[in-house]
Parts: structure tokens; C-alpha cells; sequence
DNA sequence: GCTATATTCAACCCATCGGTTGAGAACCAA
DNA sequence: TTGGTTCTCAACCGATGGGTTGAATATAGC
């Protein structure tokens, strides 16, 4: 994995599961049990996903007992917003230029009847 | 990789190189050559990260005489931002709460005397 | 101290990634 | 047809990713 932070980020966002993980973060504090209970993967596996998303500063750890419950930072999210932002302009101007496109296809000739 | 379209998108900007390649072609249609220079890379790797953005959706490739030019495609990076938008709310709150820890160090116990 | 629960570590497996090199394919130009 | 340019394909390589299993660690409760 390259180094930089936004690489860090997009790539622990690469994962469903880790998306699922964090989708459950957001509605509050989990410990590993509980983020491992709704897939079929073993205790280690959510772990090494928990370092993932831990490196990546998307998630913090405390010490509750024999817990660790994982905690969400989404501040790294701020960034990887910040960046995708960067391209707007660029999505919308694709929208735009499908849709000429499309008008390109609303010719008389109308071999295509799809709208 | 995981086969859905957010995976896809998000797996392709965990590299520099391809954010990069996206960032030049931002400013235009660009060949792998053109793509290529500012690389110490083979044009068969630049080749094969432009399979990867093509794969994510990200560019379209064209055909003109020997070259091959590829073009940004910027809508799956609305769909990435749409998933990370659900989360502003987080990392305002971690801002928020980030500050609310730094106010708790300001105790009248000046045992620590950094900022 | 012993035992149960929660989590991580270490070793391993296999697939994928990012890169290389060298051969081939597509196209233009003489 | 011969050759030059641009790009992709195929085979290979070492490193990383996502998963497993089994042993180790941390903590609580008796």
C-alpha cells in the first residue's frame, strides 16, 4: 500500500465489509464481537479489518475491560471528500455531455424506440 | 477486489499514480505516451492502470491512428461521494468532540504546558 | 490460582496488485 | 513490403490483502 494518507483512506474504503463496519460505527461504539456478528468471518479476520481502518485514522480503540471497543474518527473522510470534490465540475459536465449525447440520438430516423 | 461498482472506484484511487493519472486528464483527453511522461513507468503499466480506471468507470478510452486516448469519466466519483457525504455529520462531530477534549486539557493543573 | 470471555498474534494459504521484459498487434508512412 | 510508432498481451516476479487456524494475551469473577 502506498504511504500517503488519501491512499490509506481509499483503500481501507476499498472493502464492503469495511464500509459495513463503519456504517455500524456511525450509529455508536462496537466492540469487536459486535461488529464481527453480522458476517460469517472469524474474530481475527474483523480484527485485522479494525487495523485497517485504525491506520487509515478511521477508527480509534479504548479499553473497556476485556473490550476494545472501536470508535469512529471520519475526520479522514473530510479529506477524501475534499479531493472527489475536486471533480464535481467534471461529473456534471459528464452528465451534460451524456445528455448530448443522448439528444445526439433523438433523430428523426428512429431505428432505436428506447427512450 | 470486490466486484461492486463503490469497491471498484474506491480500489482505483487507493493509488497516487492513477489519482495523478486522473488529475492530468482532467485537463483533457491525454495518450498513454502523454499519460506516461510524467512517470517513471513502462507504458505497460500505465497501460494497466488505465485498465483499472477503465474497469472503475473512471475513463473512457478512444481510437485515433496509433493512439488511444483516454478521457476522464468522473460520474462513479458522484456515487463515492454520495457515500462518503452520509458521513459529514461524523466528522463535523469529530471536529466538535476533538474540541471538547482539547478544552478538557485546559484545567487550571498545568502539568502539561503544550497547546 | 483457576477458569471463562474477548481479542490479538503468528504462521500459513491463495489470489490479486504493481511492476518488469519481450513479443505481438494496430496503424501510418515511404 | 518494409519500417517506425504506439500500445497491449503474456509470462513472470516479489509484495500485499483477505482469509483461516491455533496459540498467546488481557481482563474479570470465583
Amino acid at each position: 500500500m502506498a504511504t500517503d494518507q488519501l491512499s490509506r483512506t481509499f483503500a481501507a474504503l476499498a472493502d464492503p465489509t469495511r464500509r459495513a463496519m463503519l456504517a455500524r460505527l456511525s450509529q455508536g461504539e462496537a466492540t469487536v464481537g459486535q461488529l464481527a456478528q453480522p458476517f460469517e468471518l472469524s474474530f481475527a479476520a474483523i480484527s485485522k479489518h479494525l487495523r485497517v481502518l485504525e491506520n487509515a485514522g478511521l477508527v480509534s480503540r479504548g479499553r473497556d475491560a476485556q473490550y476494545r471497543p472501536a470508535q469512529l474518527d471520519a475526520r479522514p473522510l473530510a479529506e477524501a471528500s475534499d479531493w472527489i470534490g475536486d471533480y464535481a465540475r467534471f461529473w456534471s459536465a459528464s452528465f451534460d455531455s451524456l445528455a448530448g449525447f443522448l439528444d445526439g440520438l433523438q433523430q428523426p430516423d428512429q431505428t432505436e424506440k428506447d427512450t
